[in-house]
DNA sequence: CAGTATCCCACTCGATACTG
DNA sequence: CAGTATCGAGTGGGATACTG
């Protein structure tokens, strides 16, 4: 059994693992996303709660980081028929499983601050 | 003892750990620095072995993400003062412990491909 | 209340050519 | 070998004003 450290198997396992990466960090990359699924791991919140819970972020940078997040699933949206409207948010699946990986990756942003 | 539920704690609660996750995206979210550092995970590389072990990345990025990852000591870069030149880059203390973190990400991240 | 629409700057990134 | 220099397209993000 051949060791595998031939260059082409090497950069092939090196460019697979980097593919993820790549693709975690496109879902979770933007400049609010983590505030927001941070915001969110403490329950169902509103669309102005989220806004007054993360004073920085503009209305257009919400919005936009949400609806991305929706469409990558990290986020449900619950619109209600209502008058006045509401509009709440919440966690996945998907992005729960993501936050114990966002906290190690956090703690270790803090620890080399 | 209260339930730290008041929107004042919770929020600077949030933006700490989100303060510490723009840091980590900051030192690691660049386009080629994950494949960087798994490239170095396989041990001390000579700077042409990276370029042609991620062959898709330009020599401006290269050198760019490389001399980013040096400023935020993730990676060490050593000249041995020969000719024709010889520069070597390694990983350090704090980017192998990021590993691991790098790891769990890029395994969620394929697995919501 | 929960968003849109518009404008615009700064920065990122890639390709190419050149150099100590 | 290990980089710089330069240019140009594309993107992320902020400020502000408006709306069903």
């Amino acid at each position: 059994m051949r060791k595998e450290t031939s260059t082409n198997s090497l950069n092939r396992s090196i460019l697979n693992r980097n593919c993820g990466m790549v693709n975690a960090l496109s879902m979770v990359g933007g400049r609010w996303k983590p505030a927001i699924l941070y915001s969110l791991a403490e329950g169902r919140q509103r669309y102005s709660e989220l806004r007054n819970g993360i004073p920085q972020v503009s209305e257009r940078m919400l919005v936009k980081q949400l609806r991305e997040l929706e469409h990558d699933r990290l986020v449900a949206r619950i619109v209600h028929p209502e008058v006045p409207p509401r509009v709440e948010y919440e966690l996945t699946e998907r992005s729960k499983e993501l936050l114990p990986v966002l906290n190690l990756l956090s703690d270790w942003g803090r620890k080399n601050l």
